[in-house]
DNA sequence: AATGCACTGTGGTCGGACCACACCAGTAGG
DNA sequence: CCTACTGGTGTGGTCCGACCACAGTGCATT
């Protein structure tokens, strides 16, 4: 057992206690060395660990913000993993493209089976940016994976929000690199703008079907046309 | 800019570069210290988060095995971050749930697409074991998780597989917890025998959508039982 | 030729030190 | 009285140097 493992069994045992909430700062690095009697660079390491999962962010300086404080909102740590696992060839973006089609197009069931109730500001203010035509392609794909994490939302579940995004994200790079590579961006980028309008038209009209088509087809057909996955 | 961030940013590119790949070995702790100039600390810190990732794995001592070395075989190491975002109540149990049967039921159903081509093998054996009226509870859910697992796997995606496994052990404690609290817990663990036959019988008889209804039925049936999610 | 042991390189751990930063309180100036 | 500066203080960030445990390697002994 490593040291810095056990600085991370007794952080998890005080948060699956409720010692530690969300929101709470962990006692200082040097206070920590000296509770659990190990140095301070195995109490950095453990933290470091915490903080590649999402479970704390640190800050310098001092004040109530400063130190290793649990995050309130859960993130989307996978990102990263997913992007070195898809470096490392450990994954085939074929898959990550179809588990987006898996996870989109239940969420879009979902939400569209509860449309009287769905807030859907969030993601018609994104596709009302994404009208822009002089939107830099960056900016046009920022605001996509923005738009597809916001629809995703809509279903309600934590986990698939996150998963949804960090899968989107994770393959940022790629996208804009194979987009960028494509002959008549413009008419391509109208055509996603029509389909993203259509998705969440059949939303919040309820039809739970044609919704999940539409997004299939949406995401399927990107990925044929700019040939990634 | 972190310095632990600036390393794990070189190997990133170097890993996407095709410099580093599976199975090779990450130079020696003082020797990227030197190479980055930095110091050790901070090579230590992102070799960690590496590892926390699943990228690398350490191994001290010399010879061919020893240091950080590439992971060959992806791994799950999404078990750890799901299990610590459990103890933070950032994820709702009931999201867990709820992913599991989304991603087992189009499992099983891609799977019953391609009955003829599958090796149930693995599964069937699991299932033979689990047989074993004997087992104690905790060798019993450790089998289950490995079905429920080895299913996933036999759709041929490996995201999909490893983030099931991930939920599913991320799990384990309570599920072992609520089964221990349950009565009759020998007639609740012969139903999991039977719904476990039924959903692998659905599936090599290539029937898609009673698999993906009993794969879901069994899942919601278990926790609606245990009281958990 | 077989066996045992020192050598060497690896990660693991530690203590101490200094830096940059951000807040806070006390003080000098208006 | 209020404002603006300025030091103090505690935080994480970084570094250095050292020693340990471990596992192969190869030489020396038998």
């Amino acid at each position: 057992m490593k040291t810095y493992e056990l600085v991370l069994r007794r952080v998890e045992a005080d948060l699956a206690a409720g010692r530690l909430r969300p929101g709470d700062r962990l006692p200082g690095e040097r206070a920590l060395a000296a509770e659990f009697e190990v140095s301070r660079p195995s109490v950095r390491e453990a933290i470091r660990v915490l903080e590649a999962m999402g479970i704390v962010r640190t800050a310098v300086g001092s004040g109530p913000d400063a130190g290793a404080v649990i995050v309130t909102e859960p993130s989307a740590p996978l990102t990263a993993i997913l992007r070195l696992h898809l470096a490392t060839r450990h994954l085939p973006m074929g898959d990550i493209v179809r588990t987006r089609v898996l996870l989109e197009s239940w969420a879009v069931r979902e939400a569209a089976g509860a449309a009287e109730s769905l807030d859907l500001g969030p993601a018609t203010a994104l596709l009302d940016a994404m009208d822009d035509t002089d939107l830099a392609p960056e900016r046009f794909h920022r605001l996509d994976a923005e738009f597809h994490v916001a629809l995703a939302a809509l279903a309600g579940n934590a986990l698939v929000s996150t998963i949804m995004g960090s899968l989107r994200e994770a393959i940022h790079g790629y996208v804009l690199e194979a987009a960028a590579q494509l002959p008549g961006w413009d008419r391509v980028a109208d055509g996603l703008r029509r389909e993203h309008r259509a998705v969440l038209a059949a939303v919040a009209a309820g039809e739970e079907d044609r919704a999940a088509e539409l997004v299939t087809a949406h995401i399927e057909g990107f990925y044929r046309t700019a040939r990634v996955g």
